[in-house]
DNA sequence: ACCTGAACACCGTTCAAGT
DNA sequence: ACCTGAACACCGTTCAAGT
């Protein structure tokens, strides 16, 4: 028995970025996106890395193909409520996501995906707005915004979730709020447990208020950029 | 010569925590986050890599040690203005130093530190909302929000900046927003350049006016959570 | 063109053994 | 206790050589 995976493939297919990158997605399924390496995939095609770079650039360009494979997942389409609940809603499933996969919402920082399941959840987002009466200068700006707070806030809970070891550090922080000294952090020390509490899901959502408040109450400032000629 | 950094040092000094993170800052500061590993450091320490587990839990608890030492650069007094001026001048003080240390925001965002640099930036934050008569439960979940939302655009834009490699990420997002499809993607079509352009200090400042908006219109939910006995 | 073996230059972490 | 050598189990990427 010398390969771990030869089920009903009898021949080796032939490499293609398709099957590279959907490789990479049963691999990051099973194992976990640390574990979507170029020698891992390799193995699991039956390959060496090198014959990969034909067809990927990098391991972090084959990590945002991924991402961008799996936001196939998001719901863009919800039912019921305003706009805003809909919109919710899809940001919602967009975290949901990404807290499924916290190593993939970190990946979503660094290497922007650019496929076209990322373009129409920047399009929904957009129509959106647009039904919202959100003016088309601050919807372009607020997506960008939207997108990032939901992917930041996903990268960052995502890592306690998994990763035991990051327990502690969240856990020294959270004993470092609630213990801090009034006489040299009085606020830190006045608002105690409030800063670290509530429900993840009464904190999404009140995050999400803050921005769509913000949103449709801050006008964009007139351009600083030399006007074309 | 048999190491690098032989100079005034004719003995080994005892290992410490101190001496490691010192150690870590400065391989940080000379080669970037990404050199700062337990092998790099041991050999600068002169010892071997095992050694350095008596200190330290893990390479991910380093980086945190990194980041908050750094973070005592952060100015916390900006003279002039109203608190939300300076509010804007702490956060744009935080935002600089991670876009210089690009990688060092994505480590803020997996491991959060907790030392006082880190607490003294948060009592600042705290302390300048409460002058703008901000409800303390609005500061406390706010100041995570700012400081989230300020870190995810560093970690975001500093992949951009520094790596030549992320670049072509960036060019490609940037190509297929701005060469949608009206058909398939209309309101991407219709905003277009807007969605990507704009200098990033307007950015910014617009980010950051609509989240002190939204922190000021934005009501608390009542707690879904039981009562105290 | 596409594919590959082999190499270069690294990693984190553990553990038995020493002092 | 503190420290370490050595090992285990990996990495990304390049490049000359093959088909």
């Amino acid at each position: 028995m010398p390969g771990i995976s030869r089920r009903e493939r009898p021949a080796k297919p032939a490499l293609s970025r398709e099957g590279i990158v959907g490789a990479a997605v049963a691999v990051m399924r099973a194992e976990g996106l640390d574990r979507v390496t170029m020698r891992r995939l390799a193995q699991e095609l039956d390959t060496g890395p090198a014959s990969l770079y034909v067809y990927v650039r990098s391991t972090a360009e084959l990590h945002a193909a991924v991402l961008d494979a799996l936001l196939g997942e998001v719901d863009l389409t919800p039912t019921g409520g305003d706009w805003r609940e809909r919109l919710r809603r899809v940001l919602d499933s967009y975290i949901g996501l990404l807290f499924d996969n916290p190593s993939l919402a970190r990946a979503a920082l660094v290497a922007r995906p650019s496929g076209t399941n990322y373009l129409n959840l920047v399009e929904t987002v957009l129509a959106l707005l647009k039904t919202g009466g959100v003016p088309d200068d601050r919807a372009a700006w607020g997506v960008d915004l939207l997108l990032l707070q939901a992917t930041a806030t996903a990268a960052e809970h995502g890592a306690q979730a998994r990763q035991l070891d990051r327990d502690d550090d969240w856990d020294a922080l959270r004993a470092a709020l609630t213990g801090a000294d009034p006489a040299v952090h009085p606020r830190i020390a006045a608002l105690g447990d409030d800063l670290v509490s509530g429900p993840p899901r009464d904190r999404h959502r009140w995050q999400f208020d803050v921005l769509i408040t913000g949103v449709l109450g801050t006008p964009r400032p007139p351009s600083t950029t030399r006007e074309p000629s």
